[in-house]
DNA sequence: ATGAAGTTTGACACCGGTGTCATAATGTCG
DNA sequence: CGACATTATGACACCGGTGTCAAACTTCAT
């Protein structure tokens, strides 16, 4: 029992010796096929190892029971270097998918190039998911576009005024106020933040916010030269807090608006001869695996990829299937290491 | 100019006066249709924001331009943990594929379930990467099923004799070498070894035996007490160590088959009062993120993981134009920090 | 004007499934 | 035993492209 090439499922119709309709039917279940011959039928499609032609079945039934990932590159970063917090989004993401039965297409995007939301267009996924910081935000067009085109997709990241998509996010802006109340409450006075806290990074921005709304009601201010830009790779939170303590500005606790930013800072610290968390308390955000092997191991605000992951997919499947959804807002935790004890 | 639902080649065929057949053609850019009829047929597209539907393309000419990935999770690992080398290597197979245009299904693949090759089967991927350490490799009869398919696929890892798949990997042999070399030039004589030394890990086992064979060429022997087993994670690496010190074995010097073995071994020496590298050196594998972030940072050898990524991806296009491939051994490099300084 | 060669196009089968409808086979009941 | 519901199956159109082949139209040489 041979067949010239992969096994069709006319190949099992004519060793079945029934039609091609039936074998069809059988082989997805379909209660309008008798008991017998549904075994017959699995029976010799296992024998030819016979797989459905996914091409074909996608074709016919217009979906493709794939989703489509993509993750913009950092503007700034390495090239051969993913920034880490997105990598793990990634692996939980693909395994929400296949929890759900789901396929997954990844592919990267640099901010320049033309968007291939293709995906969605050309059916090879049925929704897709937009994963990265900050800057490619600008896109709004690019969302306007996939929207009036009815293209099922939701974003990573914070909800951005005027933006039409629909997201996923951790709560920044409550982030930023974990990390403020445990400077609070372990004496600081003088706080200072790292990152970029305009609307080109709304994720950063809202945790800034968070901090200094919190800091401020305890009539503690965070004046503009408490405050130094950072993109969220090492170098730059290195650069950054160099210059702070250039300017010689004071303080005691420092607020990273990523672990990468605030590695880079305990970097620049370190070198400046102070000691951490003695004179200066560090807290980072994101909690990826690095935090924990620094040293000192970095306090950091956790985001809890796992469940990112799962929301992301469960919202994008609920919209495909037509459902309501509304922004979905994770509690971030903190997490207290040497960096801040 | 609008169509119900998404735009087909027949829209456009109706919009520019011509059939469906050249719509076609005009598309693909063919030399068979007139200067002025690709440019009117151009136009249409692009107004109806028309896209090839890949299911009918792929269907008609049976090939995808995708490859799959099947990663297969550490049997024992943290559930909602990834290997972060191998998160590495997904982050640059992701960008090779990009490169040479063709899209990335990724999977996850536990090591009990059955595999889901189907999708070279299914005709969703042209062709397969399989990328995982040591125990998939028993899945040796699922090899010979693949091959006896024709499907095409390549392996990341050490060559297994009598496996039938094309490999690339990394010269485990030589990095075993190189830790050995590192260990004799700086005059240590006690070295142990932490690791799975076995045929379950033909990577682990390499790596061992470059180490062992080196050693032996200066009469430095590594007897039995000198193996601890341990597979792939921080905590195995801990209590490998941990029993290595119970057992009162005596060691100058310390090579672990990974990195997240080496960090969990630095830490069990760490608590046993042990100094590093004074009275200990250590050498990792992989250099993954955390080796430069813990303290002392941790000497190891790099797999070049960007290398890596376009080496399966060229290869396995190669195989699937049907040229003939090799073996490919990447060069390890010694990269040297404070645990061995 | 006529035939050969070159250029451009349309008609149509085909890829491998899915869904609809008609038909055949079997069973039920008055 | 005939009318009718029930169950199981086959025939066929269809999804949206691609590739082949024949036909129509030019162009040019004879």
């Amino acid at each position: 029992m041979k067949t010239k090439g992969k096994a069709t499922s006319f190949d099992i119709a004519h060793f079945a010796g029934v039609s091609q309709s039936t074998v069809s039917r059988a082989l997805r279940n379909s209660p309008l096929v008798n008991e017998e011959t549904r075994r017959k039928v699995w029976e010799i499609a296992k024998k030819l190892n016979y797989k459905v032609d996914k091409n074909a079945s996608n074709l016919r039934t217009q979906q493709s029971a794939t989703l489509a990932i993509l993750l913009f590159e950092d503007p700034t970063g390495d090239e051969s270097q993913i920034n880490p917090f997105f990598l793990n989004m990634l692996g939980s993401i693909t395994r929400a998918c296949a929890k759900e039965g789901y396929d997954l297409l990844v592919s990267f995007q640099s901010i320049s190039q033309d968007w291939r939301a293709e995906y969605e267009d050309s059916h090879r996924a049925d929704g897709i998911i937009l994963l990265g910081y900050g800057d490619y935000m600008d896109y709004q067009s690019r969302l306007q576009n996939l929207l009036a085109q009815d293209t099922k997709f939701v974003c990573w990241g914070a909800k951005v005024e005027g933006r039409p998509d629909l997201t996923v996010s951790c709560d920044n802006y409550g982030g930023g106020e974990l990390a403020a109340q445990h400077f609070i409450s372990t004496g600081k006075k003088q706080c200072v933040f790292i990152g970029d806290a305009s609307e080109h990074s709304p994720e950063f921005l809202m945790r800034f916010k968070g901090f200094k709304d919190t800091l401020e009601q305890q009539s503690i201010s965070l004046s503009e030269r408490n405050i130094a830009n950072a993109i969220s790779t090492e170098e730059s939170g290195y650069h950054a807090t160099h210059s702070l303590l250039a300017n010689n500005v004071k303080f005691d606790s420092l607020f990273a608006a990523s672990d990468l930013i605030a590695i880079g800072a305990i970097k620049a610290l370190k070198e400046a001869g102070l000691r951490i968390p003695e004179d200066v308390s560090v807290i980072g955000f994101d909690n990826i695996a690095a935090a924990n092997y620094i040293t000192p191991s970095l306090s950091t605000v956790q985001q809890n990829t796992t469940l990112a992951g799962q929301m992301l997919v469960s919202n994008l499947l609920a919209l495909i299937k037509g459902e309501q959804i509304t922004e979905t807002l994770l509690p971030p935790k903190l997490i207290i290491r040497q960096s801040t004890s």
